[in-house]
RNA sequence: GGCGGCGUAGCUCAGCUGGCUAGAGCGAGGGUCUCAUAAUCCCUAGGUCCGCGGUUCGAGUCCGCGCGCCGCCA
């Protein structure tokens, strides 16, 4: 039985950042999920890469339009890569065998009926060249403040309006079509209200998907980006998919005009589409705006993918909007996976190792058995149900209980006591099955982890290839080696392990603004606040006054220079400085400029840097050096 | 303005078709043990279940009104 999922495919005027990574590591969870029950699961996820403002961003970076996309989106595919999402196909809407089958679709349409010919009439901006979506006219442009103007322009037309009531009757027949159930409710709305035609081309637009013997005419937007659900796996037999993942602030699209397409097409319908709800940043929204966008990749670096895993499953309700704040991740971290599954691996493992020479025991609690079989039971239906907090819930149930029995048995008096060998068995074999069977559950939220315990039980048996249906109590065998152990989830200090995640996170953003051509942060941005230090700490850093006596480019190193600068030393200091794209070596020689004596030299391009030039630095772009008006002798110290 | 949803312990949330003396996890305070990752385990929260009115033998749980958030639409 094969189940196919998608997540939506990403624009690519961003960069990938937490809130793409939620949709992908839901995505990925069910995927592992419904292999375990059984299912050849299969998960697409994709880039968008068409449109104007694709081919602005190109611009930005002396790019054309497909070798931007190129870039942005290798950088979501390295994304995935890094966090270990299993993606069976990565669909981008520039590929070829994409264009044929969104035009496939039209066609289809255009044979049924459902495509007309007509006129769109809109606010235009002709100086962002774009349509202003909810202006009247005589409407400023929001983006730029100028007049838009009314443009009327040829279109091809989707008859959306012909399928109010069979979509209606589709929300009715099947219940789970949209969830969760408020969604539901606002889509049904959204249709009785009355639907109108959708414009589906555009002639104002180059990048985008032509509309064969039509030209000028492309694809715009939507009828593009929702086919790449029917070409990423196309020919392979797996239409229609088995479920959507989307965010809720596309759930019109899916659930209202993707059905229709299908429809008007007479090509089958999706299963399901469910709509989980937003990230928060600490109770506000993330917008590049606030400059409070956070990144998978610092988190991954610092506490692991799974600990991000666990964390958006465990403590964001599923279909509801959450709040992510790094406090509450850590605080996660330490009490649920440290404290709970972490220390019951640790404890019972290391018992096992002392008191039975790392050989399975025999013996079993009734009690705990009867709790395991029921948290399998429990796991499953709240996974199936897409309830996740839930379903963790319930495993972390039969861990603290777990906790508990070991408690009461204490295996550590036992030991001690001649008569107690058989009882010491039990509680040892309860606490590693029941630990294996956590395990096993867990599987699909924490991957690596629940590898590394499974190897530490010294299981032959791959954890991937475990069916739900056939987990049960007893399978943990007696006699059987367990592996080297150490610590899974080690303990981590909240506020190093914090601020770690926060230094990282400004590096990572200038990285990808470079990446997307933008220079600086949308004005009214605070620059992010970094940790307060005091006068020693700064008094630690040795800056002078230094004066450029030589300066030569870097063989085989674009953007660096190398520079010998007077310090007032006995010797130059040779210093290695990444400023050749935005200064000629001449434009430095005798100039004055800020030096930070006391870093650790490293080593570029062979060349030891003593040192540090000082210089301002705008995210992508050029840096400028830091100069003084008066004169000021070579040497001094700035303080 | 119309429609939909929400408002329960410091925080995040459970409480289905009305019977609860109102629950869980985290956090906080106290104690215990020592196998374990300064982990575990035990005890401790006295919360007008947003407010008011109603239905009922009995209402976080149903109905009405009001207040406050949020979403969709206009």
């Amino acid at each position: 039985m094969k189940y196919y999922l998608t997540t939506p495919i990403y624009y690519v005027n961003a960069a990938p950042h937490i809130g793409h990574a939620y949709t992908t590591i839901v995505a990925d969870l069910v995927k592992r999920f419904k292999r375990m029950q059984g299912y050849d699961a299969v998960l697409t996820t994709g880039s968008d890469e068409h449109g104007v403002n694709v081919e602005r961003a190109a611009l930005r970076t002396s790019k054309t339009p497909l070798e931007f996309c190129d870039v942005i989106a290798a950088e979501f595919q390295k994304e995935w890569k890094r966090l270990g999402l299993e993606i069976d196909c990565f669909q981008r809407t520039t590929s070829p065998q994409h264009a044929r089958v969104v035009q496939d679709l039209f066609e289809r349409c255009r044979k049924n009926g459902y495509i007309y010919k007509g006129s769109y009439t809109g606010q235009y901006c002709i100086y962002d060249n774009l349509y202003v979506n909810e202006a009247k006219p005589g409407d400023p442009c929001p983006d730029c403040g100028r007049p838009t103007e009314t443009i009327t322009e040829e279109n091809f037309f989707f008859k959306l309006s012909a399928f109010q009531d069979r979509l209606l009757e589709l929300y009715n027949q099947r219940f789970e079509f949209i969830q969760p159930e408020t969604r539901r409710n606002e889509v049904i709305a959204f249709v009785k209200a009355g639907l109108s035609d959708l414009s589906i081309t555009r002639t104002n637009v180059k990048w985008g998907i032509p509309v064969q013997g039509e030209a000028p005419h492309v694809f715009y937007v939507w009828f593009d980006a929702l086919a790449t659900y029917m070409s990423a796996v196309d020919g392979k037999g797996l239409w229609p998919a088995d479920l959507h993942l989307i965010g809720k602030e596309i759930v019109r699209f899916h659930a209202i005009y993707w059905p229709a397409f299908l429809m008007a097409a007479g090509l089958e319908l999706p299963k399901r589409i469910f709509a989980h709800g937003w990230l928060l940043f600490e109770e506000s929204k993330m917008s590049k705006s606030r400059g409070n966008i956070v990144r998978p990749e610092p988190i991954r670096q610092v506490i692991g993918v799974d600990a991000l895993r666990y964390f958006l499953l465990r403590e964001v309700v599923f279909g509801q909007d959450g709040s992510f704040s790094y406090d509450a991740l850590v605080g996660r971290y330490n009490s649920d996976l440290a404290n709970g599954l972490g220390n019951l691996a640790s404890r019972t493992l290391s018992m096992l190792d002392q008191y039975r020479g790392g050989l399975i025991p025999q013996g079993s609690d009734r009690a705990i058995a009867a709790l395991a079989g029921q948290t399998i039971h429990a796991a499953e239906a709240a996974f199936g149900r897409f309830e996740f907090s839930r379903g963790l819930e319930s495993v972390w149930g039969l861990i603290s209980a777990v906790d508990k029995f070991i408690v009461q048995q204490a295996p550590w008096k036992l030991a001690k006591q001649p008569h107690a060998e058989a009882q010491l068995n039990t509680t040892l074999y309860t606490s590693a099955e029941a630990l294996r069977i956590a395990t096993a559950l867990l599987y699909p939220v924490l991957p690596e982890s629940a590898l590394k315990i499974w190897a530490q039980l010294g299981i032959q048996e791959p954890l991937s290839s475990v069916c739900l249906a056939d987990l049960h109590w007893g399978q943990l065998l007696t006699g059987q080696k367990i592996g080297q152990v150490s610590a899974v989830f080690p303990r981590i200090d909240p506020q190093p392990a914090i601020e770690k995640m926060r230094e990282l996170e400004v590096a990572v953003t200038a990285e990808q603004n470079a990446l997307l051509g933008k220079t600086q942060e949308p004005a009214g941005a605070p620059p992010p606040e970094s940790p307060k230090i005091t006068i020693d700490d700064f008094a630690k850093v040795d800056l002078r006054v230094g004066l450029v006596q030589s300066a030569e480019p870097v063989k085989g190193a674009d953007k660096l220079l190398h520079l010998k600068v007077d310090i007032g030393e006995r010797e130059p200091r040779t210093i290695v400085a990444g400023i050749a794209e935005a200064y000629k070596p001449e434009e430095l020689l005798n100039r004055k400029v800020v030096i930070v004596a006391n870093l650790q030299p490293r080593k570029l391009r062979g060349l030891t840097s003593n040192g540090m030039i000082v210089a301002a630095s705008i995210e992508g772009g050029k840096p400028v050096l830091a100069a003084f008006l008066e004169d000021i002798p070579v040497g001094a110290r700035l303080r």
